[in-house]
DNA sequence: TTCCTTCCCATCGCCTTGCGAGGTAGACTG
DNA sequence: CAGTCTACCTCGCAAGGCGATGGGAAGGAA
């Protein structure tokens, strides 16, 4: 996967999995790299800052919750706020691919997908 | 626009567009200024660097031509390897737009597109 | 002539973001 | 005890877009 085509979707992707339910960093890594067959690895040197500047934005909030065995995982959650600014994303983020996809395909493709 | 969303999708634009003919730099800015509506002005800073470098690729090359009123103009025109190029990279383009949208609609989007 | 606008090229420093590498640490296995 | 897996995180680097800036020529206005 090209690391530069990436750039920008991460916020997406991120608020998109957590409107699933809350989920904690490894598991994100792993459910990413579950869905994707292994084609992609969310990173953690890309994981953990993106999801903390979502916290700081308050697009997102977080709280660590201790499981059976003791271990601590920290959860994230989707707040009202993230849920707004996703679905200002998923335009930005449609209106991104169709204009790529105007000029990739310059006869048809002119809208429809999103 | 978002400018992080661009990142990486500029070269596919450039090639794209050069398929149709060969084009300058001001006629490539104003041309995406009016296709997008205005809504996408590729800027210089982006444009120069970007098509020097798939140049220095030699999946562009440039000439100078010199106009009616004296005034010269540098055309960038696609090469084959180019061509190569942007099949791959619009290979890389909708398998990437098919993972974010398998996240952002994790019901529908499996594949299909390209 | 001088001035301004449009056309046309280009570079530089800054900012953001993904990545590779490195670090910490608890739980479980051998 | 060592090794592995889980789970958190940060740092320096590279890449690309952006705003600012600059050079220069053509053409019209004052």
């Amino acid at each position: 996967m090209d690391r530069e085509l990436l750039k920008g979707s991460t916020p997406i992707l991120l608020l998109s999995l957590l409107t699933e339910g809350p989920m904690y960093g490894y598991q994100i890594i792993e459910t990413v790299l579950q869905r994707t067959g292994g084609s992609y690895t969310l990173k953690e040197g890309a994981l953990y800052p993106a999801l903390h500047k979502l916290e700081a934005a308050e697009f997102i909030s977080s709280y660590w919750q201790t499981q059976a065995n003791g271990r601590d995982r920290r959860y994230y959650a989707i707040l009202p706020a993230g849920s707004t600014f996703l679905e200002a994303k998923k335009k930005q983020w449609s209106l991104f691919v169709n204009m790529v996809e105007g000029f990739v395909t310059p006869g048809g493709a002119t809208g429809s997908k999103g």
